[in-house]
DNA sequence: CAGAAAGTGTGATAATATAACATAGCACGT
DNA sequence: ACGTGCTATGTTATATTATCACACTTTCTG
């Protein structure tokens, strides 16, 4: 399983978020918060009817609208990623660090790792320009990889 | 646009399908070849949906799990790729070349460059093995980028 | 030929995502 | 405070993408 944030650094994270926000004039709102909340407290990526249904207990009945909002909000504002081969999102732990991101996706654990800022992927064809990037490495983490050798 | 194939490369791409296949044993029928020809032919990405479209006209009347099994077998001989940000397929135009493929795509006029041959394995965490990597590039290929400038 | 394995047909349904329109809350100039 | 417009949310319905389960046929193999 992903390694899970400490209560502590979810925390943290959170209070990065909601500063970024701020400075930006960005509405972190009530049911965005609730969404990236359940992101970062997930141990992997999370499907958006998982995280309709985490959001079912509030005062929210969210739909699936709702939260589709919530994460096309979070992924602009650089919170969050959709991890493309998975349909699933995850919370970005480095709060919206700038740059493109890698994710290394541990198919046995469903670990994730993010870098951030990859450098750009030098040869591509003569005269592209290249808007973003979608980088996403399939495998075991070194945890997973130790067991199963 | 995607650049269409001329019809001779296309042919040439699906003799040297034919033979890839003879080699290894495996059997290009008739509905996967003919999904395969739809991939090739067509000027983009397709869907699977417009994939069963394509095959309505001919004998096999296709539903949904014929198009995918024979998308599966194809991406399995390494005959097709999916492009994951947009959940649609193309047709590999080296004909199973080994080694991960990296995909240009431009947003303006739907044109895929694919490249073989792993880029760069990059700076992977430690101990980390690398199963597969999906890597799609979203902007504007050369032609589009000077129009736009 | 029998039996097994691989491929396909078919109907149903699951899983993912968006459209369209109504309502509510907030910002901002007056 | 008031009206006005903008942003966010609620709600219903629907579109899009993908798989399951089971029957049937074809092909391979002994
Ligand atoms: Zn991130
Ligand atoms: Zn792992
Ligand atoms: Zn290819
Ligand atoms: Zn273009």
């Amino acid at each position: 399983m992903r390694n899970m944030q400490s209560s502590d650094s979810l925390s943290s994270t959170l209070a990065r978020a909601e500063k970024l926000c701020a400075r930006h004039g960005w509405k972190l709102t009530p049911v965005r918060r609730r969404v990236l909340e359940l992101l970062l407290a997930a141990d992997g990526p999370v499907k958006a009817y998982d995280l309709l249904e985490g959001l079912k207990p509030g005062p929210g009945a969210a739909k699936p609208p709702t939260v589709y909002r919530a994460l096309d909000f979070l992924m602009q504002a650089g919170l969050a990623h959709k991890v493309e081969a998975l349909n699933a999102y995850i919370g970005c732990v480095h709060a919206a660090e700038t740059g493109g991101v890698e994710l290394y996706i541990c198919a046995n654990c469903g670990s994730v790792e993010e870098r951030h800022g990859a450098p750009a992927p030098a040869k591509a064809p003569a005269g592209w320009a290249i808007d973003r990037s979608v980088v996403e490495h399939y495998g075991r983490c070194s945890a997973c990889a130790r067991l199963s050798a």
